[in-house]
DNA sequence: GCGCTGACTAAGCGCTTGCTCAGCATGGTG
DNA sequence: CACCATGCTGAGCAAGCGCTTAGTCAGCGC
């Protein structure tokens, strides 16, 4: 149940004598293998104390409450995952090949890092205001970016679509959804169905074959 | 928060005198809706006896306990849904002609049910192993409808897919995902939704227009 | 040696959880 | 009337929760 983690998140901690990053690291991947599999509220701070090899009263002293560990995951997943979008859009190539390596990155992203991603997905209700006001601003970027795209194809009649809102939210579904159903016994490696997820996704949006 | 509820899984308490079904019935609805909004371990039984109007005790009388109630949402949400599929695929039209309306009706019934279907789609490691294995069941004889459906049309020439499993996983996916993200405050309406969605998916699988 | 710091633990506090149980009102039946 | 089943409540129990506290101990500058 491992899944790529959040290596790509967050720095690797340092290889040198300093220990406390390194604690925090491992807290915060405890903390995601946890919510990912249970669930934030079924999730016990022992749970992911033990699982990072530390007493529960040690967690405190890197993060204020399980609640904040939380939100870490949830606003770096999002930070990366609009990253992500935002490489994928602002290419040189034409909209319609944009879109294919977006919809293939994004897949695979959800694909390969699907504990990261159920956490961001589908743990939204359990986070603080405050952090669901910052995450809640990076989902509305990440579709108006996808949006902007399949507007900017079907201006230069690359591509056929009626609405482009749920034209978009569909792209994005797809995607989201992933990181529900993969599991490390699925066949397709992350690469494979994001190139497959890319076909389908041009084909839905009437892109020329 | 009320989206359409329960009340075309279960029959209708009867407007009769007997008050224990009703009773049986508001527990469910309340139960419901708790967990789509705040998920099943986030969900006190205070909180399901208290809005179905009673005290926590007389949840006991009618279930024997909080898992009991998921179990029996998301049984009867899953026979509901399979019911759905199979009725759709079973028609005498042509496959393009059966999968629009299997997607039409899968993907409006997500919008509309949606409390129903965020408990049975995103509640089910919180399921009791013997009711998992039940619902686990159901689930795949959902994908293997649709899967099948996609095989009948692309021997008869009607669709073009390199992968059926793919292909039918982005189907089902588009629908599960609907229930996620629709709200009260969506301006498509459930047939809208579906009707356009159906259109995309017979363009993902190639389908002529 | 000394004093200090920072990562950590054992113990446990106050509270909430799922669930139980004795008892009560109601109403149909002899 | 007595009898009892039914649907429910108020009070509360044992277990487990997030988080705190007091204290241990290795490492380091002096």
């Amino acid at each position: 149940m491992t899944s790529t983690p959040i290596a790509d998140l967050w720095p690797a901690p340092p290889g040198g004598t300093d220990s406390r990053p390194e604690a925090a690291y491992r807290l915060l991947q405890a903390a995601v293998e946890s919510f990912a599999e249970r669930g934030f509220h079924a999730t016990t701070t022992r749970d992911i104390a033990t699982a990072a090899g530390m007493s529960p009263a040690a967690l405190y002293i890197h993060y204020p409450s399980k609640a904040a560990l939380l939100a870490e995951i949830s606003q770096a997943g999002h930070a990366a995952t609009l990253a992500l979008v935002r490489r994928a859009a602002a290419g040189e190539e034409e909209p319609a090949e944009r879109m294919r390596r977006l919809v293939e990155e994004f897949s695979a992203w959800h694909a390969r890092g699907r504990m990261v991603g159920r956490v961001v997905n589908y743990e939204l209700h359990a986070l603080p205001e405050d952090a669901y006001a910052v995450v809640a601003a990076l989902r509305l970027d990440i579709e108006r970016e996808v949006s902007a795209l399949i507007e900017e194809g079907v201006a230069a009649g690359a591509f056929t679509v009626s609405e482009v809102r749920t034209a978009a939210r569909a792209v994005t579904s797809l995607g989201i959804d992933v990181s529900r159903w993969y599991t490390d016994r699925s066949t397709e490696t992350p690469e494979e169905l994001g190139r497959r997820y890319g076909e389908l996704v041009l084909r839905m949006l009437g892109a020329r074959v």
